[in-house]
RNA sequence: AGAGAGAUGGCUGAGUGGUUGAAAGCGGCGGUCUUGAAAACCGUUGUAGCCUUACGGUUACCGGGGGUUCGAAUCCCUCUCUCUCUGCCA
C-alpha cells in the first residue's frame, strides 16, 4: 500500500493523540541523534523534531530518577510499618509521612506519563530510517531501475485493454460488481473466476515449495492488530471498518500474518520464519481521485498472496533479496515482461528502510504498473508489535532482540491479470492461458 | 447471546493486604559421582528501565487498564481472553 509522506513538524499541531506509538527507537535518538538526523534528511524530513524529543527526554529522565528514589523510600518504610504493626507498635507518624511521599510520587508519575505521551506523539511521525546505499531522491521519478526481465512483445494488431477483452469474453463484469457493492468491486465470471483461482493456487504452490508456511488468516482484524502493523490510526480512513465490533477489513495479509507473532519471543533456530498467505484485501482508496481507476487498475477489493519473513538483523537484507527473487519467479513462470526498481529515499514507504517495486508492462496503457512491493521494515514494525527473538551471544548468554520483518506481495492478482490478459491476447481477442496455469485451469485458451 | 468458573515465572501449580520477584514440582544450565550415560545429590535458573568503570544498587512487571491503601499477586471498578453448561447457527 502507499503511505503518505510524513507531515512536517509544526509546533504542537500534531500533538494530542492519546495512543502510544513507538516506532523509532528512542535510545537511538538519545545516543546517536546526529545519525538519526542525517538519515532523516535523506527522506526530506524536518529534523527539528529530534531536538524537541531530546529536550523532553532529558526532563523525563530527571522525573524518573526522582520518582524512583521516592519509591525506594516508600517501599522501605512501608516494610518497616509492617514490622512495627506486627510487633504491636504505633506507626501513625510513619504512615502520615508516607502518605505525603505517596502523593508526591503520584504527581511525578502523572508528569512522567505526560512526557512519555508527548515523546511518543513525536516519534509517531518519524519514518523508518533508510538503509545505507539507498539511492537518494525526492520522488518516484528518481527511483532506479535494477533489472528488466524479458522483452516487450510486438503485436501486429491493435491491442485491446483488459476491460475490453474481459467484456468480450465475459470473464469480468465490473458493472454488475458495482451493482452489488459499488465501483471497484469486481465480479469474476466463468473462466475468469477459474483463472483467478488458478493464479492463486499457482502462486501458493510455488511459494510453499520454497519453504514458506502457508497460512489462511482472519480477514477482519481488531484494532490492536492494525496498530501493531502500523496501519491505524495513520491510514484509518483507508480502511473498511465495522463499527459494531470495531473490526477492520484487512488492506493486506501483512496485517494478520505479522500479528501471528505479536507479543512473542521467537526462537533463534526458527528464524528465518517465512509465511505465505492468500487473502482478499480491502482498500477504500480514499483520496485516490480519478487516477488509474479503470477496471482492475485500482479496486476496493482484490486478491493477493503475501510473503512475510521474520528474520534476524544480520540476515534481513540477504533475505530481502531472496524474497524479491521468489516474487519475480512467479512472473517469470508466467512469462510476463517486468522490471524491478529500487525506490529512492524520498519514495520508500513510511515503515520501510529499503524497498523494491516490481512493475509489469501494460500494453494498453503503454506504461509500467506496480504489481508488487518488497520491503525490509527492519525493526520498525517489530518494535511496535513486540516481536523479538532470543539471540545467543558469543559469551553463551542470551539477549532478547527485535526481529526484522520483511513483507512482499507475491503477488496481487489484479494488476497481474491486467498484464497477463493484455500480453496473452490474440488478434481474435481470445486469451492464451500461460503454460504453468493450465494444470489448474483445465483449459488452454479463453475464447 | 445467557449463567457460572478462571487467567500467577519455560511448563504444572501454591499463595486472599506487610522482607513474596513470588512456595513446591517439572524442565533448562553448571557441578559431584561414572570409562561414558542414566539415577542420585549439590548449586543455579524471568524480563525491561535507571544509577555505577566495576562490584553492586534500585524501580517496574502475577491477562490489559484504572482505583483504594503507608503498603496490593491478594480488595474495588473496567476491558480482554479461556473453560463448563444453555441458546443460536454454516
Amino acid at each position: 500500500m502507499s503511505f503518505p509522506t510524513c507531515p512536517a513538524f509544526i509546533g504542537n499541531v500534531l500533538i494530542g493523540n492519546q495512543k502510544k506509538y513507538i516506532m523509532l527507537d528512542i535510545k537511538l535518538i538519545r545516543e546517536n541523534p546526529d545519525f538519526v538526523i542525517e538519515k532523516l534528511k535523506l527522506r526530506n524530513e524536518d529534523t527539528g523534531i529530534i531536538e524537541k524529543i531530546q529536550e523532553i527526554d532529558k526532563k523525563r529522565l530527571q522525573v524518573v530518577q526522582k520518582a524512583e528514589a521516592l519509591k525506594e523510600m516508600r517501599n522501605k518504610v512501608s516494610n518497616e510499618i509492617g514490622v512495627m504493626k506486627k510487633n504491636k507498635q504505633n506507626a501513625d507518624d510513619k504512615i502520615a509521612e508516607m502518605k505525603n511521599v505517596s502523593d508526591e510520587i503520584k504527581t511525578l508519575d502523572d508528569k512522567l506519563r505526560d512526557f512519555e505521551t508527548e515523546i511518543e506523539d513525536y516519534l509517531y511521525y518519524i519514518p523508518a530510517l533508510p538503509a545505507d546505499g539507498i539511492p537518494f531522491g525526492k520522488s518516484a521519478e528518481e527511483n532506479v531501475e535494477v533489472m528488466v526481465f524479458g522483452s516487450k512483445a510486438n503485436f501486429n494488431f491493435k491491442v485491446k485493454d483488459h476491460i475490453e477483452l474481459s467484456k468480450k469474453l465475459d470473464i469480468l463484469d465490473f458493472e454488475r460488481g458495482a451493482k452489488i457493492s459499488g465501483s471497484g468491486f469486481p465480479l469474476y465470471k466463468g473462466k475468469g473466476a477459474i483463472l483467478e483461482r488458478a493464479l492463486i493456487n499457482y502462486m501458493l504452490d510455488t511459494h510453499t515449495s520454497k519453504g514458506y508456511c502457508e497460512v489462511m488468516t482472519p480477514i477482519l482484524v481488531n484494532r490492536a492488530s492494525m496498530e501493531a502493523a502500523e496501519k491505524v490510526p495513520k491510514f484509518e480512513e483507508d480502511m473498511y471498518h465495522i463499527n459494531l465490533d470495531d473490526l477492520f477489513a484487512i488492506p493486506t495479509a501483512e496485517v494478520p500474518i505479522i500479528n501471528i507473532h505479536r507479543d512473542e519471543i521467537l526462537k533463534a533456530e526458527d528464524l528465518p520464519l517465512k509465511y505465505c498467505g492468500f487473502t482478499t484485501c480491502f482498500r477504500r482508496e480514499a483520496g485516490s481521485y480519478g487516477k488509474d481507476t479503470k477496471g482492475f487498475l485500482r479496486v476496493h477489493q482484490f486478491n493477493k498472496v503475501e510473503l512475510i519473513n521474520f528474520t534476524t538483523p544480520e540476515t534481513s537484507y540477504e533475505e530481502m533479496e531472496k524474497m524479491l527473487k521468489d516474487a519475480c519467479a512467479i512472473l517469470e513462470g508466467l512469462g510476463i515482461y517486468y522490471r524491478v526498481i529500487e525506490l529512492c529515499t524520498g519514495d520508500i514507504g513510511f515503515s520501510a528502510s529499503k524497498c523494491y517495486d516490481i512493475e509489469v508492462w501494460s500494453y494498453a496503457e503503454d506504461k509500467w504498473l506496480e504489481a508488487s512491493s518488497v520491503s525490509n521494515c527492519t525493526d520498525f514494525q517489530s518494535r511496535r508489535a513486540k516481536i523479538r527473538y532470543k539471540k545467543i551471544l558469543d559469551t553463551g548468554k542470551t539477549k532478547t532482540e527485535l526481529v526484522h520483518i520483511l513483507n512482499g506481495s507475491g503477488l496481487a492478482t489484479s494488476r497481474l491479470m491486467v498484464a497477463m490478459l493484455e500480453a496473452n491476447q490474440t488478434a481474435e481477442g481470445s486469451i492464451i492461458v500461460p503454460e504453468v496455469l493450465r494444470k489448474y485451469t483445465g483449459f488452454d485458451v479463453i475464447e
